[in-house]
DNA sequence: TAGAATAGAACACCAGGAGAACATAAAGGA
DNA sequence: TCCTTTATGTTCTCCTGGTGTTCTATTCTA
């Protein structure tokens, strides 16, 4: 399989591939020509035809709103893979997802130990140029050196991204947000469950 | 099949293997001509020709979807590798890496179009959480929407990574640090060399 | 001097678009 | 149950411009 696309072709495809999940229903051809900006379904089916020839587009026999891409069959066995644990907001015990999802996190982003990742919900560390939303890498670890950053949980609840300085009798937990104050703990209320290693942020 | 490549002809096919990837879509005759300094495409299509019978482009019988290379089934070290092009620092020309190097990029971070990596020198993104040292990935595009975060070369010569915005006959760029001022230009002085889709950090 | 490369014009060809007409499925209504 | 309406996919034809192809004359270069 896997004719030659024309330049037109690949583009509708594209777009299928970025845009389809946005409407509600599968689109019906005249949807579709008007987020195209043709106006002549007859044109557009055209066009479709030849994605369904190519394999690329599920075939659609006089079916209505049945514009849908192929599987992308191969569930890529994904080496690169790291669980996405779930969200983490300073101050709040993270929120764990329910099912099981996995983020591609490319090689040099992580160590040799075991990490997982975790999405960043606000703003405590902003001076470091972590934002609301980002994805973070954190090796999995139960203890850390001076100025690393340390995924922390405090009295067994709250979990906190933070700088971390530890001091003979005491914990102290800088956050990188100048409205914020840093905190000193006793040793014992704070269990370190990882370390900062990575960090990605997607902007569209 | 192999015959040899006279001169033009090799130097057209390296500018291939080179900057094919750099074109949205597979480039025509035409593109190309203005890409190479021809103005007739009439002379490329013989070099090209050769190019064919050598076996080194795919052949295009009539058919109007551009140039493109045979696969070289070879290496291609990763399917989640994007080309690292080199360093931007603000104000400066992007400083080209001479060797060709790679990095991994995960595909959410990045769009269905030719995208590239960069990496970042100086601080003056850093309100918008982008540090010395990151990584950041580029959609190859040459224009961009307000709003959007670019990479523009200002006056043919300094690149730099700004937030845009275009008016009617200006063009304003807005770097992301306290310390530093919008600049104001006309459209003709500022080229879009691409936008800012994803960014990576490590911290170890 | 011969082959390579370029410019430029002219040509051939079809992908892609518009739009109309038709076919068919879903939804109602009587 | 049958008919009508409506929404939507399918199939046409026609046309245009973009794009590949071919040729010839000219310049470059070894």
């Amino acid at each position: 399989m896997s004719l030659a696309l024309t330049r037109r072709q690949q583009e509708i495809y594209d777009y299928l591939r970025e845009h389809l999940w946005e409407f509600p229903h599968p689109p019906t051809l005249d949807e579709l020509c008007n987020a195209l900006g043709l106006s002549s379904k007859g044109s557009l089916h055209k066009q479709i035809q030849a994605l369904i020839e190519a394999g690329l587009v599920e075939p659609m026999n006089n079916q209505r709103r049945g514009i849908r891409l192929v599987e992308e069959d191969a569930e890529l066995p994904a080496e690169d893979a790291l669980p996405m644990m779930g969200y983490i907001a300073a101050g709040q015990p993270i929120e764990a997802i329910d099912h099981q999802e996995t983020v591609q996190v490319p090689e040099f982003l992580r160590t040799t130990r075991p990490c997982y990742v975790l999405q960043v919900r606000g703003d405590s560390m902003i001076d470091e140029g972590i934002m609301d939303g980002d994805h973070i890498v954190i090796e999995q670890r139960d203890s850390a050196r001076n100025g690393e950053i340390v995924v922390a949980l405090v009295d067994g609840s709250e979990a906190t991204l933070k700088r971390i300085e530890q001091k003979q009798g005491a914990v102290i937990l800088h956050p990188a947000n100048p409205t914020m104050e840093p905190m000193t703990f006793s040793p014992d209320q704070v269990q370190i469950q990882g370390i900062l290693v990575g960090q990605m942020r997607r902007y569209h």
